[in-house]
DNA sequence: CGTACTTTTGAATCGCATCAAATCTGGTGG
DNA sequence: CCACCAGATTTGATGCGATTCAAAAGTACG
């Protein structure tokens, strides 16, 4: 990033459950999660929230740059330090720094590939088939670490808490899975 | 796009249920359909098929730029007209015409959008529910028109085909939904 | 210590997937 | 033109798994 553009950065700080944007609010700034976690989500009619972006490092609802109003309301998981940067400026720097605008193309295709291995996963119709493509998708060598609580883990797997819990209690016993407080490790299955 | 690379184009014409590509291979070229239909799938350990983009005019799979090798199947829907673009002077065009990568980078932008969109849908979980949706986001005027199969509907809903029909028939027969032919066309919530 | 939230288990219900089979459709070739 | 075939559409019956409602136990935090 141009440091010109880093110059104006304004910081912010955001308590756990506060708003930072609505939907329908103009996009007048870029968020930068510094530390913490800033979720985008959405409330259907029943009330149920459905997360579509989870951010602990870097920026959020970027393809919003391309839009006058959010689509998505923004919320603080946890007490967050944020950069916010002004649009305009953010912009003109997308024009003239070629090394920053590389890495910001990159990051949208990254964001693709990511919501395209969401929508492979939401498409699974059992919970342990979502649970284990979690696992091989957003895990490291079979290993998973939660950063997160459970029944949020399960909002984002697109199912209920209680079938979470279940699923993996179930998967354990049948030594497909071993839970070690926020590490999740697949098994693979075992030669007979 | 800058003539001298609309000018490296070659023109391919793919057969239905013919393979443009698979997962793995490397990303020498930029698919762009000109006409027919060309689809982005996976499938998983059962066989079944997930639909992650479907495309009828424009790019696809435009996230691969960024990547040495695909990470889903792309086949032809139907008959379909598509045009190739080696990637090295695509890259190139993008770094040197302002106008081609302001417009790259609002597809990109659009398309996270539309996946957030389909993961929304996808967490719904009533297969009434997702159809409203899919009218509302997809359709105009609360009129979808559909340029697919049922079947092939169903599979991009998540639901099974059977599902779908008879969904589709109980959501007309209580006048939330007007079939008519290809046209899907929500009705409002009825005043008593 | 009390409160709010997560985690965990139980029981009942409902909707979707699945398997099966019949009908309809468009396209091909005789 | 008709027979035929592959695929889509439609309807039926069944079972399973997830949701839902309920409630208890655990946990973090002020």
């Amino acid at each position: 990033m141009p440091r010109s553009l880093r110059a104006l950065a304004q910081p912010m700080v955001a308590d756990t459950g506060e708003t930072l944007f609505r939907t329908g609010d103009p996009v007048r700034n870029i968020l930068c999660i510094v530390d913490g976690e800033a979720r985008l989500v959405r409330s259907d009619i029943h009330g149920n929230t459905v997360i579509l972006q989870r951010s602990r490092a870097g920026f959020i609802a970027e393809a919003s740059l391309d839009t006058p109003h959010y689509h998505c309301d923004a919320i603080a998981a946890e007490p967050t330090h944020l950069l916010r940067f002004p649009c305009g400026p953010f912009l003109s720097a997308l024009e003239n720094a070629p090394a920053f605008r590389s890495s910001w193309q990159s990051l949208l295709a990254r964001e693709v590939r990511k919501l395209r291995a969401q929508c492979e996963r939401l498409s699974l119709n059992s919970a342990a088939e979502r649970i284990s493509h979690c696992i091989a998708s957003e895990g490291h060598g079979g290993v998973l670490v939660l950063h997160q609580t459970r029944k949020s883990w399960a909002a984002e797997l697109g199912l209920s808490h209680e079938a979470l819990y279940r699923t993996l209690s179930r998967m354990q016993a049948e030594g497909k899975l071993v839970v070690n407080g926020n590490q999740i490790s697949s098994k693979p299955a075992q030669p007979n």
